[in-house]
DNA sequence: CAATCAACCTGGGTGC
DNA sequence: TGCACCCAGGTTGATT
């Protein structure tokens, strides 16, 4: 589920229900993880209890509560997670409830997962600072010049396994990459290193543009993603390629692909995005 | 080195 | 109804 947006409306949304609040306890469903998150949990139920939440941030699919021990709560929802605050509601049944975290105002914030690749782990300020120097900067913080430098860097990677490696450039996922790749006009197929100047300012345009709107949006709800409030997102009204295969390209109305690429399910239009870029002749 | 693949999990869907 | 298999918006580590 989570790309950036969705991170990103869930951390503001949070932002004012739980910063400056002092965590009361913490509970892990007996499903949650395996042996290795273990270790983690115990640590977690242990040094939680009492600490004030001082800041909530993002570190591109990465949530971060801070807490007063200068110790740093860090939750990443992989594909099914979903992190939701008082739910009024019962979630629905295939999404298991795995941990929940109880705030002295008695709200609580409660991780679902469907399956359960979800990561809620502990970190001292030297794990966040490995963990912020292995993810890559904000689409929104790069200049051109930056981004340019790093897809030419990724060499024959092709461009679309580039913009999701979260090394290069943080917070693309599946559903964006594809959606910036189509508005910029550029073949997911093409490598990296054959992007033009030109084509590299039109395809960061295009992400910021698509990522924003995704936040605009509350998030892109198509399967599994919820916000912090529990309701779904309304980007997944307002896609131009994602999902969409076989139904006309609303640019030039020839038939949406999907394909693969690095194992991912991938859209695009064979036609506004040439492989070669001798077919545009 | 770069590309590919399997693994991590598990609920749901499909097809036999 | 059962079962084997495939799929998923992510990431990592091993293998070719």
């Amino acid at each position: 589920m989570p790309e950036l947006p969705e991170v990103e409306t869930i951390k503001r949304q949070l932002h004012d229900r739980v910063v400056s609040k002092r965590i009361k306890s913490v509970f892990f469903h007996p499903d949650f993880g395996n042996t290795l998150k273990f270790r983690n949990k115990k640590d977690i139920e242990n040094l939680l209890p009492g600490k004030e939440i001082t800041d909530i941030q993002r570190c591109g699919k990465y949530l971060i509560f801070n807490l007063s021990n200068s110790n740093y709560l860090v939750v990443h929802l992989k594909i099914y997670g979903r992190l939701v605050i008082n739910p009024r509601f019962t979630p629905p049944k295939d999404h298991v409830h795995r941990f929940s975290l109880i705030l002295e105002d008695e709200q609580t914030l409660r991780l679902f997962d469907k399956s359960s690749l979800a990561d809620v782990l502990l970190m001292s300020s030297q794990d966040l600072k490995n963990i912020q120097s292995r993810v890559g900067p904000d689409p929104f913080d790069l200049t051109q010049e930056e981004f340019h430098q790093r897809i030419m860097a990724a060499l024959q990677t092709k461009i679309k396994e580039a913009l999701l490696n979260q090394g290069i450039i943080s917070g693309i996922g599946n559903i964006y990459v594809d959606e910036s790749l189509y508005k910029a006009r550029i073949s997911p197929f093409r490598k990296s290193a054959t992007i033009s100047k030109d084509e590299s300012n039109s395809l960061l345009e295009a992400i910021t543009e698509a990522l924003e709107q995704g936040i605009r949006n509350r998030g892109t709800s198509i399967e599994s993603y919820y916000d912090a409030f529990g309701f779904p997102g309304e980007n997944q009204k307002y896609l131009k390629v994602y999902g969409r295969q076989g139904q006309p390209c609303f640019n030039c109305q020839n038939p949406i692909i999907l394909t693969e690429i690095g194992g991912r399910r991938t859209y695009y239009c064979s036609f506004c995005q040439p492989e070669s870029q001798l077919s545009l002749f």
